[in-house]
Formats: structure tokens, sequence, C-alpha cells
DNA sequence: AAACTCGGGTGATTACAGTCACACGGCGCG
DNA sequence: CGCGCCGTGTGACTGTAATCACCCGAGTTT
């Protein structure tokens, strides 16, 4: 028998959703316990592998999706078949929230990129909560609101002409803003792959690559196994990101 | 004295915000008179040369703007200077709205395209009428997902590695649900520059000219004058969009 | 242990879009 | 009027990132 984690919410190990697990999203937390109940005796725990589709685009999804462990990946594709990275999504997000607002349907495809264990609340079931507690109300438009300064970031990194930078730029925002402020050395947790990065800057595996050979060279970046990057050097880091220094 | 239109709802003319111009927006319309005569009251009237700065990034703007007349476009500049287009603003549509629901700053440039006739108002007290009023709540909610969705688009355009084919989803989608429907040839009124296209979709002013240079001896669009473009031959203009035909 | 897949690393080649430079017509303006 | 600005149109040149082809090592599956 693997060891088991200690302190994790009941549930988890019966594919059983309890109110608490659902608390553990600061999203729910502050509603009260019996609508809490209600949620999770209507909500499932589904579990992906890497690569799993946990979002279909282009139809009518009937939850939304809240992420308890691992790391998904919103992508969209292209006419032509490419492609397209748009966000992740960290454990104690959520996505498919979209269709709380406007019942449409879900516009990009989410994925695994790691094992993930999600539990899927029912839309309508959440739309009643939301619309019967403003502070929820209040709180999922203010997350709505943060996707869309988010995507607006993302997309004037796209506008970089120069390629490096923005391969630091995007270096620079998956840095947490906790290791920003901090001097010396920061790291980043179960990176995305040369691929993953490449879909959400508009560049070929290889380009990726390449930038991160050279800032390897340079001693600014440093692989510590395959799980962890150690950003040696952040303040060079922050310096490219920015364009004050070539690379 | 220059020919007035008629049928122009009052206040225009004395830079008064009248509660009937605020309720040709149709997302204020709902709300009743009195409602609409206290945030008039709190209105002003404000009107833009071409070029003028509307709104200013990384501000709190203390007012959302409703754009009565003329067309907007949301801009980004990424750190080295370079512009970035976002999206446009139609008449009757407003825009800084992104504080209502996260009270941050605006995260973008609002520049006026043509000369522009607008309504500014105040964000709390817009804020103050929505928190009471859900109906305008979800409608904002909505807009905001809205948004939401239309980036993603304008996002996976970008993937695109054909370049005439990006210019031709843009185009394609410069035209109004209504037209691309009808059989026949289509038009866009006051279509972006090219220069305006071009920062929208990562292109070089010349780029864009080319492209439309052979879409015009191909006889798929045609200028008609400065202030509207010919779409000839929509259906071609769909084909070489979804890439089932090469330019 | 062979046979995989997957993530990463590298060189050679080449298409192609950016850049620069300039030209032209329309339009507003002093 | 002449002046300058703006939007557009075009050619020559060039840098550079995509592409292709391949290699390597680490995990897995069989």
């Amino acid at each position: 028998m693997p060891q088991r984690r200690r302190n994790q919410p009941p549930g988890i190990e019966h594919n059983v959703v309890t109110p608490e697990l659902l608390s553990t999203f600061p999203i729910l937390k502050p509603l009260p316990h019996e609508i809490l109940s209600q949620l999770a005796s209507l909500s499932s725990l589904r579990k992906f592998a890497r690569r799993g589709i946990v979002l279909n685009a282009g139809v009518h999804e009937e939850a939304v999706c809240f992420l308890f462990e691992g790391r998904l990946q919103g992508v969209d594709f292209t006419i032509d078949g490419r492609e397209v990275g748009l966000y992740f999504v960290e454990p104690g997000d959520f996505c498919g929230d979209l269709g709380l607002f406007d019942h449409g349907t879900q516009p990009e495809y989410v994925i695994a990129l790691t094992s993930a264990v999600t539990v899927f609340v029912p839309m309508d079931s959440l739309r009643d909560v939301m619309l019967k507690h403003p502070a929820i109300f209040k709180e999922l438009g203010q997350r709505l609101a943060a996707r869309l300064r988010q995507m607006t970031r993302q997309r004037s990194l796209l506008g970089l002409p120069n390629i490096s930078q923005r391969v630091c730029c995007q270096l620079w925002m998956l840095l947490g803003e906790s290791e920003k402020g901090a001097r010396g050395p920061a790291m980043i947790n179960n990176p995305p792959t040369h691929m993953e990065i490449a879909i959400m800057l508009n560049l070929s595996r290889e380009t990726v690559t390449r930038v991160f050979q050279t800032l390897q060279t340079r001693q600014i970046v440093k692989r510590d196994g395959p799980a962890c990057l150690l950003i040696n050097d952040p303040d060079t880091l922050k310096a490219l990101a920015e364009g004050t220094q070539e690379l």
C-alpha cells in the first residue's frame, strides 16, 4: 500500500465529494454548510491522466471543473489544427465557468498537463447558488475580470518581436508573486514543457529549447530534475523580460 | 449652421446627459427612470478627436465609458513600446467596466479611432446600481463573458501561421453577423486602417497592405471610398479564412 | 531486454515577413 | 497657394525563426 498523504480531505479515496472537500476551494468557502452539502451531493470527483481532456470546446458543458490536484491548461486550436495555449489552472482554482454567466458553450478545451484530481459541480446548481448569494456572484465576477486581465497581459506578450524576451517574460509571469519580491534564487515547480511554452508564445518547440539553452549556459536558470526549474538569477531574468538587457 | 441630425436624443448639443440618452444603451435601458435620472445627473458627455485617449491604462479610472458615436479601440503596449490592438468598441457598447468587478486599474488604453461622442458614468455609482439590480449585474457579467470569448477567438487567430489567412479571418470577424448569412456582396463601414489591422494581428503595416493588394486584384474586396470596404465575394473570403483555399 | 514514447538538444537549410526607403494622392490648415 | 500629415502602395534587402532530420536519455510497457 502506497504511503498515504496526511491531512487529505475526506472523500478523495472513496470518490465521494464531501462538503469539506468543496470548502477547500476559496470561492466556495463562505457558503453555509447546508448549501455545500447539497452541492457536494450533486458533484462528482473525476481523475484525469496526463493529456486527458477535462473540458470540451464548443459544447454546453454541464459542470464547472474545480481543480484539487495537478495542473490543467486551457487550449484552443486554430482552424488549421495548430494548438494554442491559453492559460494554466492551478489547484484551488476552477475552469469552465463562462457558461455560468451567459449559458454559452465552453470556448476552449481544457486538458490535464499532469494527472489531476477534479471536482465537477453541476453548472445549473452552481448558477442557482451564485444568483442567490451575491457575495459568490461578486467573487465569480472578480475571477472573470482577473482572467481578462491575464489574457490581456498574455496578448501583449505575443506582441514582443524579440523571441527570447518573450520566453523570459513568460518565465517571469510563471514565477509566483511571492518569489518575485524575494532576493536570491527562486524556483518553478512542475514547469511547463518546452512544447507547452511554445504553444503559449506562438513559437516552435526548437526555438524555446534554444532560448533555454542559452539561459542555462549563462547560468540564469538551471534544471533541477524534471519537476523543478531553478531560477538562479531572477534579477537578470527580469532585466531580460523587460528588454533592458539582451540575451 | 450645419445640418442637424434628426432623432438625436436630447442632451447632445448642450453637453448635458439626460436619462433618455442613457436609456439608448441596451444595458441601461431596463433601469427605472428615477435611477437613470440620478445616474445621468452624475454623468458627463465627453467628445474625443481621432487618436484621443479615452481611457488610460494602469490608473484607477473613475468612470465607465459608454460610446454613443464613433469607434474606439482597446490597445496595449508591449514593454518595448510596440502597439497591440485588442478589440473595438462600437456605438451602444461600453468599456472600462473591469473595475466594476474587481476595483482594479484599467488594464489597457482605449483610444478613439474616429472622432467620438461618449458618456462617462461614475464607476462607483454604477457599481452601486449594479449591486442593487441583479438583472444589470447579470447583464454586465454576460458582457464580460462575451469579451473573454472574443479575446479567445482573437488569440487563436494569432496562432495561424499563414499570414493572409490571418488577415482574411480578421476581415471575416469584422463582418457583422447579419451580413455573413446573406448571399452576395457585403460591406464594412469605416473599416480599420491597414495599420490598425496590423497591430491586431501582430503584422507589419506593409504586409497587411500586400495582402489587401492581392485581395483587390482578385476582386474579392474593393475599396469604395475611404469610409467603406466592399466585400465582393464573401464566399471566397470565408474559404480563405478557413484555409480551404490558398491566396 | 527489446521496443515504445516523450522531453529535450542540435545542425543545415530556407521561406518569408520585417524593415527601410521612397512615391503618390487626398485633405486640412495657416 | 504651399505645406505637412496620413493612409496607402511597392521594391530591395536581410535577419531570423520555422522546418526537417536526426540524436540522446529516461521511463514505460510488452
